[in-house]
DNA sequence: ATGACGACGTTATAACGTTGCGTACACTCA
DNA sequence: TGAGTGTACGCAACGTTATAACGTCGTCAT
């Protein structure tokens, strides 16, 4: 059984308030590690929250710049991302070069994404069932996985709808 | 049941021998859907093909100046990269930026890659029960998928043997 | 204090990908 | 046969993403 996706457009999930939440954890889980969460670091994953939608590294340098008016250069942020994505904060969409947070830091998992590729939305979802398939097919192989990639393009449940009602098509 | 993985490192599956092979499907498959296998097209698939590992579009402008004394530019590369894709005879690496073939265009499926970080040799599987896995997870989120990115990032059997011999350690 | 270390700043450059426009060649069809 | 059309390719410039190399600064243990 998949655990429920929680998905990053869900208003529970986005905006200041989930920022804040998301930032809370990260604080205590970087705490807990030994972590050094510092301000800069702490900013960038703020404003991944704050966005809906996956968001590039030269993006952030722009909206860090209007925040902070601080002016950054690439390898501080590329820095920053990296530190998040080693400790599960932050997960990179491959197939966009764009980085979104992970919804469940304080859990151990593979994340799987569903992007819409009209507009731009990502969800994240689990599935250790997957994830067990995964590593059965690469224990045949003789493969030791160390990260996984699993990104799913396409068309989200909003954009079909929306498209439908222009011009209506069966599923 | 997954279908047995057919390794693009595999002897039987590279060289000149498996370059000439694909280049005939390739050819036959482009014919049979009227689309033109033109002669960059065939050059571009066949030196991929020929590396025994994902090739970056730069690389290939530079083999095909050593293979054929034409310099062609990074627009024609990725035309001609577009439209193996759009055919299925290549697919993109997306974290790695690279280009491989696939290893069965005749055949539709979604194509699992595990690729190493040592030796970035990447084997292709296929996995209908992971794919209808996917599907199932996408019609519960009411996602359509367009394009599957599944990309597995680790060591491969013969780098762990290798660094196994160096410094033995249990699997 | 001082030496070590980690985070961050700065400049330049590498690597990857696209836009826009022009030309050549093949394929129809009058 | 020659005009019209569409597709592939050439080319210059540019835009985007990521890293290398090196320097500075603050913190902390000795």
């Amino acid at each position: 059984m998949s655990i429920q996706p929680r998905p990053r457009n869900d208003p529970r999930c986005r905006g200041q308030r989930a920022a804040a939440e998301g930032i809370a954890i990260a604080t205590s889980l970087c705490d807990a590690r030994g972590a050094r969460f510092t301000k800069l670091r702490s900013l960038v994953l703020e404003l991944l929250w704050e966005s809906d939608r996956p968001t590039g590294a030269y993006e952030l340098i722009e909206l860090l710049k209007l925040k902070d008016s601080r002016p950054v250069g690439p390898p501080t942020v590329y820095r920053a991302l990296e530190f998040l994505m080693s400790q599960g904060l932050v997960a990179k969409i491959e197939s966009r070069n764009a980085y979104v947070p992970c919804a469940h830091p304080e859990r151990q998992h593979g994340c799987i994404f569903f992007v819409c590729d009209q507009c731009s939305v990502s969800v994240e979802i689990e599935d250790p069932q997957l994830e067990a398939m995964l590593d059965k097919d690469a224990e045949t192989l003789g493969f030791r996985i160390a990260r996984r990639v699993v990104e799913l393009q396409g068309t989200c449940a909003a954009c079909r709808a929306a498209s439908a009602g222009v011009a209506p098509q069966g599923v």
